[in-house]
RNA sequence: GGCGACGUAGCCAAGUGGUCUAAGGCGGAGGUCUGCAAAACCUCUAUUCGGCGGUUCGAAUCCGCCCGUCGCCUCCA
């Protein structure tokens, strides 16, 4: 399998150290908000890569952190009235809740920054004692300076940042450049115990904790979307190798582009988001995730609703071909689209087109059952696929409709007698009457369907 | 100022130098089926890839310049 590594800007093959087993990072949230769309793309992503490893044959060991402390928690606390771990725990679950929703395989591990402070400190004590960080009062800051390959993910240069920052210089730090690795306490702020006094960890040292403490010193993936590049998964690098000595600390480096809404990128900052759990009020799941693997993960994509009702359209397609069918002809091969399938996942996960294979294989089923072939191999393989995706193919429950079922099927038995004596205006009318209600009626082969 | 991405049909969106007179989806037009519909299926819907040059036997794909849109450099998936 060939993977785009932002690290060398170009597509590498995928090798992790060891043959059979993956060890991947992805970036968490910070839990201060309801999960957005933008979340839902980027984990998506990466539960599709999960999947397809998986599939290809790899036990994954998938780390996934939840930097649980920062200022924009105590922030939003404050305002609420309540303690950080209260409100970080609600939106952990939030979390959870949305990804169950989305299909999302739960990673293997998820460590919460909070409850890693010991190790935390050991990682910043280390890297003060190596001489890559120095403490200033209560607080700790990484020497930038010391690390040669800084900008080497990011692709700057360290001169470049210094001139064009929009960072107001900090007296204490020795370089501008410099970031914390420990905060010391500010009045009415949570704090932990530390060698340097009272305080909380800085935003990225968290991760070359959790990172190497569950997955050991060099990662096979380190993931996350394309606004984590800098700093954040620069600061990892610098720390990370400077911690273990060892590079390069992750192997191949996957970024995700932005989900956009409207003209913006959907940001906290800009408050345009939209939460998953109002998407999913609209749409199916399915859908959602489709959506949003119909353009390449690398690219960004602008969110709309018009766009996952297109695919709502185009997933019954699906659906139906996927309905039971008793074809007793010849059986349709599907191992041409399998194959396909597989050598564009195989290419950088080019789900675009891996789609279009599942369409091409859907139409091919839904032609084949015309011809009253048997088609039960190529549904499980369409089923298959779909699954590597991460799709259900579950049709949408209309849980309004289960009270009126019993009404609708006796409208439907009505209107089928008056069709059989010929009084088509009045079985017309039934039939309009259940559409005004979102309620669609199909005269198949097999009998009245509704949906 | 520095770094980077993108500009492909009415819309969304692939495209891994030659099989690209460019995938797939939505929408639209016509047809098969049907009492009529719906669904499904069939046919059609970009001789052309922002513009101009260049490399090459060959470029949507590589290089340069220009125009336009966006992102990062500050919290962010």
């Amino acid at each position: 399998m060939k993977l785009y590594n932002t690290l060398s800007r170009d597509t590498e093959d995928f090798q992790p150290q060891d043959p059979k087993n993956v060890r991947m990072y992805v970036c968490g949230v910070t839990p201060y908000s309801s999960t957005h769309v933008g979340h839902a793309l980027s984990y998506i992503v990466f539960d599709v890569l999960r999947r397809y490893l998986e599939y290809t044959g790899y036990v994954i060991n998938h780390v996934q952190n939840f930097t649980d402390i920062d200022d924009k928690i105590i922030a939003k606390s404050k305002e609420e009235g309540i303690t950080e771990n209260n409100l970080t725990t609600r939106y952990i679950n939030d979390f959870f809740i949305t990804m169950d929703a989305l299909n999302v395989k739960r990673a293997t591990t998820y460590p919460r920054a909070t409850e890693e402070i010991p190790d935390i400190i050991e990682t910043i004590s280390k890297l003060i004692d190596d001489g890559y960080a120095y403490a200033v009062g209560s607080d700790v800051y990484f020497r930038v300076n010391k690390s040669k390959d800084y900008g080497i993910l990011s692709n700057r240069s360290t001169d470049d940042m210094i001139s064009g920052s929009r960072i107001d210089i900090d007296l204490n730090k020795e370089s501008s450049m410099d970031f914390a690795l420990w905060k010391g306490s500010k009045k009415d702020e949570p704090e932990w115990l530390s060698p340097w006094g009272p305080g909380r960890p800085g935003w990225h040292i968290e991760c070359t904790t959790m990172s190497t403490k569950y997955l050991g010193n060099q990662l096979d993936i380190h993931g996350g979307g394309m606004d984590l590049v800098f700093p954040h998964h620069e600061n990892e690098i610098a720390q990370s190798e400077a911690y273990t000595s060892e590079k390069p600390f992750s192997k191949i480096w996957m970024h995700n582009g932005l989900l956009q809404f409207g003209q913006d990128k959907m940001s906290k900052s800009l408050g345009n988001l939209v939460s998953v759990e109002s998407a999913l009020q609209k749409h199916s799941a399915d859908a959602l995730r489709l959506y949003l693997l119909s353009s390449h993960y690398r690219s960004p994509l602008n969110y709309s609703d018009e766009g996952c009702d297109a695919v709502e359209r185009s997933l019954q397609r699906l659906r139906f071909a996927l309905q039971p069918s008793e074809g007793t002809e010849q059986n349709l091969d599907p191992s041409n689209f399998k194959n396909d399938f597989l050598s564009h996942m195989d290419h950088d996960l080019d789900t675009p087109q891996a789609i279009a294979i599942i369409f091409d294989l859907g139409r091919e089923i839904n032609r084949a059952k015309e011809s009253n072939m048997n088609v039960q191999v190529a549904q499980s393989t369409l089923t298959e696929m779909g699954a590597i995706l991460g799709l259900t193919f579950d049709t949408p429950e209309q849980s309004s409709l289960t009270q009126a079922a019993p009404f609708v099927d006796l409208l439907v038995e009505i209107r089928q007698d008056l069709r059989e004596s010929n009084q088509y205006e009045l079985a017309d009318k039934i039939r309009n009457v259940l559409a005004s209600h979102s309620i669609s009626i199909e005269d198949t082969s097999e009998g009245t369907k509704w949906h």
